[in-house]
DNA sequence: GCAAAGTACTTTGTAGTGCAAAGTATAATC
DNA sequence: GATTATACTTTGCACTACAAAGTACTTTGC
C-alpha cells in the first residue's frame, strides 16, 4: 500500500562510500587500472580487491586481466548496466537532496 | 600531502541509508514522535531506536522523552548541528555527483 | 481486581560488511 | 640464486544493522 520508502531504494552496492568513490571517478575516465585506481583513491590492495569484487559481481564494472609485459595488469572498466545504475543513483540522491534543503 | 579523499570527507553517521532518511526526514518538520518516524519510514522499533541512539552520539539529533498522559513518549528533534552535518553532507554529495554527470 | 493484551520503547544475538594483514605467485635486482 | 619488489587475492577480525526478545508499564476485558 505504502510507497517503496527512499532509503529502501538506494542501492547499497554503489551507496557504500569507496564503491561509490570507484564508480565516480570510473564513470569520469571510463577505465582505470587497478594502481591507478587505488592511488586516486587512497586504498589498500585488499580493499580494492574486494570492491572491484563486489562491483563486478553486481554487473557495474568488468574487470579485465592483461598483461603488460611480462607482469598481470588488472584494469575496471564501467559497464552501461554501471553507469545506469549510477545515474539512477545519483537522481535518487538529487531528489532527495532538493527536497532537504 | 594528497588532499583528503572523497570518501574519507563522507560522514558515515549521516551516510547510513536509515540515518539518512531520518536526517532529511527531520530537517523537513523540526521534530517527529518515535511512532511517527517509525511508520513513515517503515523501521522496525529496535532499527529505529538504534539508529536514533547513534544520532543522538553524534549530536545530530535531541530525543525528549515526556509523558502524553500516562504513557511514555519519545520525540526525535534535530539539532543545529545536525542541520549543519546535513548541510555539509549535502553539499558534499552534490559536488561528486555534479562532477559525475 | 486481576489476568490478559496492548503500548512504547531498549537490549540482545546473529548475520553480514569493511578493512588491513597475511598470503600467493611471479618478476626484477643484487 | 637469494632477496626484494610487483600485483594482486584471501583470511581473520572488528564493527554494524537488523529483527527478535525483553522490560516496564498501562489499558481492557471478565
Amino acid at each position: 500500500m505504502a510507497d517503496k520508502q527512499l532509503h529502501d531504494r538506494i542501492d547499497e552496492t554503489i551507496h557504500q562510500r569507496t564503491r561509490l568513490a570507484i564508480m565516480v571517478t570510473l564513470a569520469g575516465v571510463g577505465s582505470l587500472e587497478f594502481n591507478g585506481l587505488k592511488g586516486q583513491l587512497g586504498l589498500s590492495d585488499g580493499n580494492l580487491s574486494t570492491h572491484a569484487g563486489a562491483l563486478e559481481r553486481a554487473g557495474f564494472v568488468k574487470i579485465i586481466k592483461r598483461f603488460r609485459g611480462r607482469k598481470p595488469q588488472t584494469t575496471l572498466a564501467i559497464t552501461a548496466k554501471g553507469r545506469k545504475a549510477l545515474t539512477n543513483y545519483i537522481n535518487l540522491l538529487q531528489g532527495i537532496l532538493s527536497e532537504a534543503t
